[in-house]
DNA sequence: CCGATTTGCCTAAAGCCTTTAGGTAATTTC
DNA sequence: GAAATTACCTAAAGGCTTTAGGCAAATCGG
């Protein structure tokens, strides 16, 4: 019998792909092991268990997002910087909806890679902060109202909160960045 | 034999109660069979199915943290209304974990009970904000952008992200609301 | 008050998901 | 090419969801 060639590398890959194609909660160790035409227990060589699985997919989904976040920022400053860091997030939960959704997934105790990408993360949010000279604890401050409100943004858009209501989220969305802008050019 | 005496209303508030205890998603059909002694198909005589469950959940919790958010709102304005407003919230999720989670929960399409209940909601913030004195469509933007922080921030607090690192998560909290209320004030 | 109807809870069963145990065959290593 | 490793398999147990059909308790009409 030929084999499928499975890794947990190339789980964690068509994990992700099929959690933007069914949805995250959908991704299930059987679903997978349909896609590549695999008896379901054969997974369990690659993968600890389901919620293993779960939190490879997020270290992908993280990582990725940390990569397209940083390259966007480089070489940008103050507003233009924060605009298009903003704008990462969004784009990236709608284009991947599964994977956005991963992101959100917090196993009991994180993976040391999880935690390198959560680093990196609120790295890239204080190299944007750079342009707007905070000192701590108000840069602490400031990383956590954006991510709050970045990622609460792109939950309660996604969720369809804003749908059939005007303005449309799309004009929301730049004004409210906007606003944060303001925010830290000012505060106190 | 006697009867439990099970109705939708007790099976949704019993189904809170389990949330808070054991988490939203560990909230099964199954699960609150258990509790109240009798067979798992029993339920389905009141409870359309699993999802049917935890809509009603959602309701009870979006309908609790409603009443609880207007009687803290009524008679006050400004940053006190906002702060008390923001506080709420938080605390809610905090002491309910499971209900807060489960207001997260959007079934396909919504029920009657949840527009309204997110109505109640989204109509408290514009009560907050008339003491900012804002015009659409800057209004609906700060509802929003209200909206997204405060419920991101509690997301990613019960995330474990804002842990383990200083300032701690309540001190940076009421500098966070801070920051919106002088947003708001000066809200182009 | 009693028979008829409704309603609440039950048993049974099918389908899907997770996870473990133990086996066979393909691949790699020496 | 033999030995060791690794990939995938079959089997099986246990949990959750959901539907179908049945009996008994509560309620209603006369």
């Amino acid at each position: 019998m030929a084999r499928a060639g499975l890794t947990g590398e190339r789980l964690a890959q068509a994990g992700a792909e099929l959690a933007d194609e069914v949805g995250f909660d959908q991704v299930t160790v059987s679903a997978l092991a349909r896609q590549f035409g695999v008896q379901v227990a054969s997974l369990y060589s690659h993968v600890r268990s389901s919620a293993d699985l779960k939190a490879r997919i997020a270290t992908v989904a993280l990582t990725e997002l940390a990569d397209q976040a940083a390259t966007a920022v480089a070489g940008r400053a103050g507003r233009d910087a924060l605009s298009v860091l903003a704008d990462v997030y969004r784009d990236y939960a709608r284009k991947h909806p599964g994977r956005y959704a991963a992101t959100r997934f917090v196993p009991g105790s994180p993976t040391p890679e999880q935690v390198e990408a959560g680093r990196r993360h609120s790295e890239l949010v204080r190299a944007v902060l750079r342009g707007y000279d905070l000192d701590e604890p108000a840069q602490t401050d400031a990383v956590r109202l954006l991510g709050s409100t970045i990622h609460g943004y792109i939950q309660l858009e996604s969720a369809g909160t804003f749908a059939f209501t005007e303005p449309s989220s799309d004009d929301s969305w730049p004004r409210i960045i906007d606003a944060l802008d303001t925010l830290l050019r000012s505060w106190s």
